[in-house]
DNA sequence: GCATTGATATATCGACTTGATATATCGTGG
DNA sequence: CCACGATATATCAAGTCGATATATCAATGC
């Protein structure tokens, strides 16, 4: 799931790992507090299958002395414009990752797959949307469709615990709480669907195909 | 976390290592798929620490009632069990759990403690909310007036990203329904504060702290 | 000057969770 | 009878987390 998001970030520009996880923190939100445990073996995980690859570092992992020459000018909004600068470290040696066409491929496989079913559902959701942009319109509907299926599920669960008995008040505003954040979360996927739906039927007039790689019935493992 | 849970459900009656994870699932509803490979080392785990003690295995005949025997999965389905109540088989060897005194001591103490902060925060909460019963009443407000500091917090941090640009519809919608889902769920902490304090006054006229400045907020404004 | 702190940056470790799978017992239905 | 599903405990590989180690550099402070 990790490696969905890191790809989604990567898809529009190259980024090296403290910056993906700052992103991760600070713009998506989800993924509040990703652990350096997490993100890097995520990297090297991703680089070793040819998802992404490393586009400069400067000082390999060998603990090359670095010659570090005074370069006064230290100036942080340049060094992402400038970037053949082979033997300037600023900083200290970044290693910063770039997409593949082969990322991209499994990027979009990843975005487009059926959830996993026993994963948190809200995170997994919630980074898909995310990058729904991403999808192709009857995949975006599609996934509306499947959250809105798995919530109305969970509301029946739901309301079935409310209903149980020997929940003391505690325990009942919880489970009572938890079932209005469901229905409000169904009432704005609604919105959504229908925003969407209007989206489709205005753009184009006719079932068009934008990619043609089709949707085979997904009997595919999607492990 | 899975610890507190555990001795929480054992609190009030010993249980087998399958039937935790059935109340897990259908009555708390947080852990709705709790892993086996959880469960069964935390309860070892809680053995080997003296929390929990096995009373027996492959039951018989104890004073304990058959804790199952009626196959709560299915349907109610009563009609149908009625017919197989005479002889009672012991289904597979079970060992079933008690919580010990030193047991008791760090349920207490694992209620009470601060969240660990990094931790999912919803989970934390609403774990501690469904065994708040067990806590004493100032500890409970603590409990309650944390989260809504935490939950303060974080709508902060959610609106600082609505704002910034570069968000799509997709992920700009995902955000505000973030901060909106928080917002509604500050109001309903704020309701269960203002019940506990109630509670306390009413019950008990004296040892309140009152703590001055934040009244109830009232922000009903829609936006 | 120059030492301490804090931000940036990569990496690894132990403990824990997860999803899958193995093993075993029992009841039900074809 | 035997396949299947529910009950029940247990283990494993893979992935995640929190903590920590290492390194560079900019500010801050005395």
């Amino acid at each position: 799931m990790l490696d969905l998001a890191i790809l989604g970030l990567l898809h529009d520009q190259e980024l090296h790992g403290y910056e993906i996880r700052r992103r991760l923190r600070d713009e998506l939100g989800l993924f509040a507090n990703i652990s350096f445990g997490s993100l890097y073996p995520a990297l090297s995980r991703l680089e070793k299958g040819g998802a992404v690859a490393v586009t400069e570092s400067s000082g390999t992992t060998a603990s090359v002395p670095m010659p570090l020459t005074g370069s006064l000018s230290g100036e942080r909004a340049g060094l992402r414009a400038r970037r053949a600068g082979s033997t300037r470290g600023t900083k200290r040696s970044r290693k910063v990752y770039r997409i593949t066409d082969s990322g991209r491929r499994l990027f979009e496989q990843l975005l487009d797959a059926d959830e996993p079913a026993g994963t948190d559902d809200a995170r997994s959701f919630g980074l898909r949307l995310a990058f729904a942009r991403h999808l192709a319109p009857q995949a975006r509907l599609a996934l509306l469709e499947r959250r809105r299926t798995q919530l109305t599920r969970r509301l029946g669960t739901d309301r079935a615990r409310a209903a149980g008995r020997g929940l003391d008040d505690y325990a009942r505003s919880l489970v009572e709480h938890g079932t209005e954040a469901t229905e409000h979360d169904i009432a704005w996927l609604d919105r959504l669907i229908e925003a969407e739906r209007n989206k489709q039927t205005t753009s184009r007039s006719e079932t068009r195909n934008p990619r043609d790689g089709d949707a085979v019935p997904a009997t595919k493992g999607t492990n």
